[in-house]
DNA sequence: GCAACTTCTGTAATCGTTTACAGACATTAT
DNA sequence: ATAATGTCTGTAAACGATTACAGAAGTTGC
C-alpha cells in the first residue's frame, strides 16, 4: 500500500506538508497544494484511518449494539442509524447480544477497545437496571430501554402508556379475559407489563395470565397454544413484541379461533405483515426510523459538544386500529 | 486509558514482555507471568486494538456490505456472519449501497482505509459486471449474486432453476398469462428473468408483461396496480423478492381479486409472514442463515490459508407450496 | 574450564498518521 | 535599519502496540 511518505516523496515535500494539504489546512502555497494533489491522484493514496485513529486517539466509526437485528424494530432503527452514519462519514460497527448480558459485556469491551467514536446502544435489562455498573465512559444514546440510574442520552417511547392504550382499546371492544405476552429480558417488556395491568385495574380487572418470554416466533407461538388450552381461556391477547405477535397469530390460526369474534389479537411494532394478515392486525406502531435518526443525531451533537446536557426524547406510538381487536363497531 | 507501558511499570518488566505474556508466547518465567498478569487485571488493562490493527497491518474487523439490511433476506444473512464473526472474535462493520453504484464504491474503499481483514459482499450489478474493474485485494466472498469475471468465492443459489422451478409450478396449475416482476438493479433479477421465460418457452408461452423495479414494497405495489387494470390481465404474477412479492399481494387484495381462483401469486424469499398472509404464499425459500455461515466460513478459511482454490457454492432453493397458487388440485 | 546452547528479558525500531516546534523567508511597522 | 509579524515548510516526537535483535544468566557437554 502506498502510504503519506510515498506521497510525499512523490511530490518532493515533507510528510507533514502532505498531511496538511489533505487536512485542508492553511498555510500551504498553491503550487505545493496542487503538487502534492497531483502525487496523490497519481499514486491513487489513501490515508490509513488505522494510523490516523491511532494518532488522533479518536476514529470515524460508532457501535450499534442492538439485541437482534432480525427484530424488525431494530432492523428499521439499525437501517436509520446507518444512514445518518454515512452521511457523516462514519462507518458502523454492529452487534447482537441476544439479551444476553455476558455478550452485551464482552461487546461493550470489544466497542471500547476498537476505540470507537460512540455508542448507540439497547441494553439488556440487567444493564439497564445497573448501568453506571457498566462503567460506560463511551459517549452512548441508549435507545429503546429506559436506564434508571445514570447520566445518559436516551431515545425512547412511553412503553406504560402505549401498552396502556391497547389495553384500553381491548376493553373497550368488550374483551374481558386478557393475557399479556411480554419480552423476558428487557425493561421494556415490564413497563409494558405495568401499562396492561395499570389499564385492567382501572376497570376493575386483573391480567388473566401473563407470560415472560425470549423474544421469538416459536416462544410466542407455544406460550399461545398453552394460553388457548387453559381454562378459562383468554378471550384476547396482548402480545408486546412483532415476535411474540407473529406466533401468537400462527397458534390462533392453527386452533381455528375465528379473529376478532373468539379471541382478540393486538401487538406491538408495525411490521411489512401486520396489514396483510388475515385479519390485519392491531398494532402499536413505533416511529421506528425517526428514533433510529434521532439517537443518530444525539450522538452526533455530544460528539461536537460533550458539555451538552442529557436529554431524554420520548417520541409516541400510534395506536392503528385493524380487523384483529374490532368486533363491536366499525368494519 | 492504561496502556501497556503502565501495566509494565507497575509489574517492573518492560513493555515486551508483558506483550509476550499476553500473546502467550514462550520463554516467561512463571514468576514474572504472574506479576504481569496481576497487574493486568489490577489496572483493568485491555489492549488497543488500534494500535494494534496499525502495528500488526491487519485488524480482527470484517466487512458486511449489502443492498439494504432491511430486506429480509440480507437481514438473516447477515446475523448469521455477525454470529460466526463473533465465535470467531471478529467484528462486523456493516454497509448499505441501496444498489446504488456510488455508494458501493464508497464503502469499498472505506472497508479498505479500514483495514478490514475480508469482505462479505453482495454487489450490484454494474459490480458484477465488471468484478475485476473494483481491483478488490481483500479477500472477499460474494453472496447472492454471481460475478463473471474475476477469482472470487461465491456462495448463491441458482436463481435461474429456482425461477424456473417456480415458474413451472405456476404453469402447472393453468396460469398461462404471467407477469413478472424483478429486482432493476442486481443481476440476480436477471437471472430469474432467464428461468421465467425459460419455462414459459418451453410451455409455448411468452411472458404476458415483465417489470424491473427497485426492491421496495411501494414499487412492488404500484406495479402490480398497474398489471391488474392493463388488458389482457395477467392471471399470475411471479414477484422475485420478498419486497416486491408484499406489495403485490398489498395490490390484489385491494383490487378485491380471489387469490388463488382469480390470479395466482408467488414469490421469492420465505418470511415470517409468508405463511401467515391470506392465503399462505408460495415461495422459492432460501437458505439464508445457510448463506450467511457459509460465506463467512468460506472468509475464515481463506483467511487462514490465502492460496486457497477459490470456489463457488451453489445452494438449492426449496419452493413451498403453499394457496396462493394452488387453485387445482390440493387445498 | 570453555564452548555451545537454552532460557529469559530489555532496547529500540516499526506500523502510518498528526502536530508541536522551530526555522527560513517575506512583508510591514517603527 | 531593526523589530515584529505573517507565511510556508521541515524535523521529529508522539499515539500503543509488536517484534527483531542483543545480551545476561544458567545449563549441558566435552
Amino acid at each position: 500500500m502506498t502510504s503519506i511518505k510515498d506521497v510525499a516523496r512523490a511530490a518532493g515535500v515533507s510528510t507533514a506538508t502532505v498531511s496538511r494539504v489533505l487536512a485542508n489546512k492553511p498555510y500551504v502555497s498553491p503550487e505545493v497544494r496542487q503538487r502534492v494533489l497531483e502525487a496523490v491522484e497519481r499514486l491513487g493514496y489513501r490515508p490509513n484511518l488505522v494510523a490516523r485513529g491511532l494518532r488522533a486517539q479518536q476514529t470515524n466509526t460508532i457501535g450499534l449494539l442492538v439485541s437482534d437485528i432480525r427484530n424488525p424494530y431494530f432492523t428499521d432503527v439499525s437501517r436509520a442509524v446507518e444512514d445518518l452514519a454515512y452521511e457523516h462519514g462514519f462507518t458502523l460497527f454492529l452487534g447482537n447480544t441476544d439479551e444476553n448480558p455476558q455478550k452485551e459485556t464482552l461487546y461493550l469491551q470489544s466497542m471500547r477497545d476498537h476505540n470507537v467514536a460512540g455508542l448507540i446502544f439497547s441494553p439488556t435489562r440487567q444493564a439497564s437496571e445497573h448501568f453506571t455498573a457498566l462503567n460506560l465512559t463511551l459517549p452512548t444514546v441508549v435507545i429503546d430501554r429506559a436506564v434508571r440510574e445514570g447520566d445518559v442520552d436516551m431515545v425512547l417511547i412511553d412503553n406504560v402508556e402505549a401498552a396502556y392504550r391497547l389495553t384500553q382499546h381491548l376493553l373497550e371492544q368488550g374483551y374481558t379475559r386478557l393475557a399479556g405476552l411480554f419480552g423476558e429480558m428487557s425493561v421494556t417488556g415490564r413497563e409494558r407489563q405495568r401499562g396492561f395491568e395499570k389499564a385492567l385495574r382501572e376497570h376493575g380487572l386483573a391480567p388473566l395470565q401473563m407470560r415472560f418470554l425470549p423474544p421469538y416466533i416459536q416462544t410466542g407461538y407455544e406460550a399461545t397454544r398453552a394460553l388457548l388450552q387453559s381454562q378459562p381461556r383468554p378471550d384476547a391477547i396482548l402480545a408486546t413484541n412483532s415476535l411474540l405477535l407473529a406466533g401468537a397469530l400462527k397458534a390462533i390460526r392453527e386452533a381455528g379461533l375465528p379473529l376478532p369474534e373468539a379471541i382478540g389479537l393486538a401487538g406491538f411494532d408495525e411490521t411489512t405483515w401486520t396489514p396483510l394478515v388475515e385479519p390485519p392486525l392491531t398494532v402499536i406502531a413505533q416511529p421506528t426510523y425517526e428514533i433510529g435518526r434521532m439517537a443518530m443525531r444525539m450522538l452526533l451533537e455530544r460528539l461536537e459538544n460533550p458539555a451538552l446536557p442529557y436529554r431524554q426524547v420520548i417520541l409516541k406510538g400510534q395506536l392503528i386500529l385493524r380487523r384483529s381487536t374490532l368486533r363491536r363497531t366499525e368494519g
